[in-house]
DNA sequence: GATGAACTTGACCGTTTGGTCAACAAACGC
DNA sequence: GCGTTTGTTGACCAAACGGTCAAGTTCATC
């Protein structure tokens, strides 16, 4: 997707200062709410600087949006339809949970960009996103025939992991007000209690 | 909190009005990325008109945070503590989801003001709801105690809760970018997946 | 150490933004 | 009807915004 042109020392170096300084701002203010300052002052760089080396605050935006999406469907990616259904489901989860755990302005960004209707990535939600969304619910589909799932609906279950283990990222100041954490122990009971869902809900009765 | 202030007709009518056309546009757009200009072409006003309404940009969106808040907590507060247990989450559950369903632009405005940190609310976070939420755990501790529900956190399940009934308001693109359905159907089949995902987690094992 | 390419920035520009104001129009009370 | 309150708006303002540019500085290469 992003061709590797040539890139001097400086250019690799401050590309990445911004965009790091980019998505600070943009996770935290939205596309609209984010200001070329910002970006700028966060980067520890001058406006025009910053407009050296990407044409427009769209741009940064974009390149952020797309190096995101690049990676935000590998845990989906990796189900492996010959493992065991329920620990293949609840290790998706678990790679789901440990990235908004670990890119948690990623997360946000994102949620940012679909909340508000994801004018920019309309095309990968109808597309690759659906395509990818719909083997797997196949997949899940011929486990529960199978009868090695309990019978849910496939796609209901998907999205319940998305907004469970993202919730922690994008609705991070709620959680934090409510269980007054210090740093991170928290989520690690967000997670084990999450396993328990999934596995309560996956697991098939012996009846 | 707001205090009725005598009002004229036309000023009862131009102030929902604007609150109306403020809700689509602050709920899509976020409060940095909507204009005055963008609430007073949809509320079909000129800009000086809905500053004669509202002193700014500003009291018009936290008049909207603060009608929201007043109302996006009955569904907890209507928790019965003499109710069967599984019973009582899951008509909660239906009730946010309802909620979700039939206010999604609140919402979304709700969605928007705490991914980007939630500045204006965060005291009413820190406060009367984590009151409410420490509450609402106690009680689901002590039906967990009393061998009425299956084991859980009670925080995790509480948070679960918003985020999976949320989700089908706030990634309402998302979802319909992969369901493609036609008009609400999809919803029905979400609460029904939602009901079967809380009742095989909450419902105690004979053993 | 000279030369050209890569990098940096203060000053600036046009537009958009939230908000004001004075002047006018409608509605209300009598 | 008539005066007063209430409602309405075009014109305007200062600040903030995304973006440009010319002039300067640093860097790699020989």
């Amino acid at each position: 997707m992003t061709e590797a042109r040539p890139q001097t020392r400086i250019q690799k170096k401050n590309r990445e200062t911004i965009l790091d300084a980019a998505l600070d701002v943009f996770s935290s203010e939205g596309f609209r709410g984010a200001t070329l300052d910002q970006i700028a002052s966060a980067a520890s760089l001058s406006k025009p600087n910053v407009l050296y080396y990407f044409s427009s605050k769209e741009a940064i935006y974009t390149e952020l949006l797309s190096e995101l999406l690049d990676t935000w469907l590998d845990p989906l990616r990796a189900l492996d339809p010959k493992g065991d259904p329920i620990d293949e489901l609840v290790a998706y989860m678990r790679r789901k949970f440990e990235m908004s755990r670990q890119y948690p302005r990623e997360s946000r960004l994102f949620a940012n960009e679909i909340v508000q209707g994801a004018p920019r990535i309309v095309d990968e939600i109808n597309g690759p996103l659906k395509s990818l969304v719909d083997k797997t619910a196949k997949l899940i589909q011929s486990w529960i025939h199978a009868g090695r799932l309990a019978p849910v609906d496939p796609y209901h279950l998907v999205f319940s992991i998305w907004a469970t283990t993202q919730h922690y990222a994008d609705f991070d100041v709620q959680v934090r007000g409510i269980l007054t954490p210090e740093g991170d122990s928290h989520l690690d009971d967000a997670e084990a209690f999450l396993v328990t869902l999934y596995t309560r809900t996956l697991t098939p009765t012996s009846n």
